[in-house]
RNA sequence: GCGCCUCUAGCUCAAUUGGCAGAGCAACAGACUCUUAAUCUGCAGGUUCUGGGUUCAAGUCCCAGGGGGCGUACCA
């Protein structure tokens, strides 16, 4: 069956305005109004002189009532494949039996489904077919189609919220000649005209700071970043980060940013503050809990940490806890690793996660009170990280003096160590003021925000193993 | 990386202690003028992920490989 198709089709009205404009219609009655719509037919009920189709549009269903009398080509139509794209314009009725329909008066193919789609009542069960071809999964599997139309919500509705903050949003390059802003290993790559290498970037955070020296007092970008790890539930080689950096702010604005954003967001979204995941209640209306890391780890251990406690006293603590650790970890170093352990896996929160030991923060500026720790705040939120913010180091020499003992570790074994970025640090000899800095994984808050369980279910096409022949 | 589980028709799933590989939907050919996963009749559809092995006989048991899932490690 060539048909042909044809180059545009118009379309006047959505499947769900058409269902909300004629919800008045009583059964039987014809409407006097003629649309056009299009979409993929769905199912098919032949019933001999008469044929129901459902046609699904990325608004909704409707039906379709086509007969021997009204419809064109009625063989042809009788005989379409669940799948196929139609164009169809006829009159709003609503049938006997009570359903709002487009009559069949005129219709054309748009396209044709060649492949026979998945079964009608079941969809695909299998998560890798899933995966591999979203471009179906999104037509059967009504979760999924939602999931992806309320991550595009929550990207618009964090722009449009930043934007009213008086926040630019920019872009900066993926290209790196250093991998920084991060501790993770990087992908590398080649270009071949400048004959450099170069890694794909891990944070974007050094660019921005970048930019607040330039000025720009309220940058961020959404930053797909990119990260040579492993692949779980939770992790993508490839996610998308928002960063954000804040002239004149310090560690505590932020908190209150994110606690506002993310309530509002929340509001927005799922239209309350209190949501659920994974059966758990959660209530985002600020303000947030605050706890400082060393209070909650002491009192999960039951005992008084800080970053004076004696080294070998906190490798007794992390034996004594099944904490694995290798010897070049300093104090700081074992204490994130008892916190993380310990501690933070039976947070629930929403909660601010405040005060950091400075050994394992290069980036995060000294405690302006707490000697050896540093102002730095994680959010866990419904039990896992959620952000990770700090005030900034302003200072070129500081900064530097962490970059090299960021070498040193690297030295010692630790693959994840950042390297001395001369260039950031010139920018900071030119001036960074005060700085509050930020960064949320936003597909862990898609995931928050849409209750599923995987990043697999919240990235449209996730990083899988290549199909073969 | 490592451990456990899994792979049967386009899709969803069966197949007893090892004994002729099946059903529903989709497709194909028909019937039917108000259906709602329509229904009914008929027909067709397979390298049971791949390769070895044990056996009279393997979808089923063993070995190796591949895909996928979950857990764990690294991490956000």
């Amino acid at each position: 069956m060539d048909r042909e198709i044809p180059f545009r089709f118009e379309v006047t009205n959505s499947a769900s305005e058409l269902l909300s404009e004629h919800s008045g219609l009583s059964e039987g009655e014809s409407s006097g109004v003629t649309v056009s719509v299009a979409g993929r037919l769905m199912l098919r009920r032949d019933q001999g002189k008469i044929v129901f189709g459902v046609l699904q549009d990325s608004t909704a269903r409707i039906q379709l009532f086509a007969s021997e009398k009204n419809t064109p080509d009625y063989e042809f139509f009788s005989n379409l494949h669940l799948g196929d794209w139609l164009g169809v314009t006829g009159e709003v009725i609503r049938t006997k039996r009570g359903e709002i329909s487009v009559r069949v008066d005129s219709w054309v193919c748009l396209a044709e489904a060649k492949r026979s789609f998945p079964d009608k009542w079941h969809g695909i069960s299998d998560t890798d077919i899933r995966y591999r071809q979203r471009y179906v999964d999104l037509w059967v599997t009504e979760e999924s189609r939602k999931t992806f139309i309320t991550r595009s919500r929550i990207l618009s509705f964090i722009r449009s919220w930043l934007d009213s903050k008086g926040f630019m949003e920019v872009e900066t390059p993926v290209f790196h000649p250093i991998p920084g802003g991060a501790a993770a290993r990087p992908f590398d790559t080649h270009h071949n005209a400048l004959d450099v290498d170069l890694f794909l970037r891990i944070a974007p955070e050094l660019y921005l700071k970048r930019l607040v020296v330039g000025g720009f007092e309220k940058v961020y970008e959404m930053a797909r970043v990119f990260r040579n790890e492993g692949i779980s539930t939770r992790h993508n080689p490839e996610f998308t980060m928002l960063e954000l950096y804040e002239a004149y702010a310090d560690y505590e604005d932020i908190m209150r940013l994110v606690e506002e954003m993310v309530s509002e967001l929340a509001l927005e979204v799922c239209g309350s503050t209190k949501i659920e995941y994974d059966g758990r209640e959660l209530d985002l209306s600020p303000p947030w809990e605050r706890s400082s890391m060393l209070d909650l780890l002491s009192q999960k251990i039951d005992k008084e940490i800080n970053i004076q406690t004696p080294i070998e006293e906190l490798r007794e603590l992390c034996k004594e806890h099944s904490v694995p650790f290798e010897d070049h970890y300093g104090p700081g170093k074992l204490i994130l690793e008892l916190y993380e352990k310990t501690t933070e896996p039976e947070l629930w929160g929403p909660i601010y996660v405040t005060d950091y030991p400075e050994e394992v923060s290069p980036l995060s500026r000294a405690h302006r009170s707490i000697p050896g720790m540093v102002e730095r705040f994680e959010a866990i939120v419904a039990g896992r990280e959620l952000c990770n913010a700090f005030s900034e180091v302003i200072d070129p020499d500081d900064q530097r003096s962490r970059f090299n003992a960021q070498e040193k570790s690297r030295d010692a074994g630790d693959e994840e160590a950042m390297v001395v970025d001369e260039d950031y640090l010139r920018a900071l000899e030119y001036g960074l003021p005060p700085t509050g800095g930020l960064g949320i994984g936003i597909d862990r808050l898609v995931m928050l925000l849409t209750d599923t369980q995987a990043i697999r279910d919240v990235i449209l096409f996730p990083t899988l193993r290549p199909e073969q022949e």
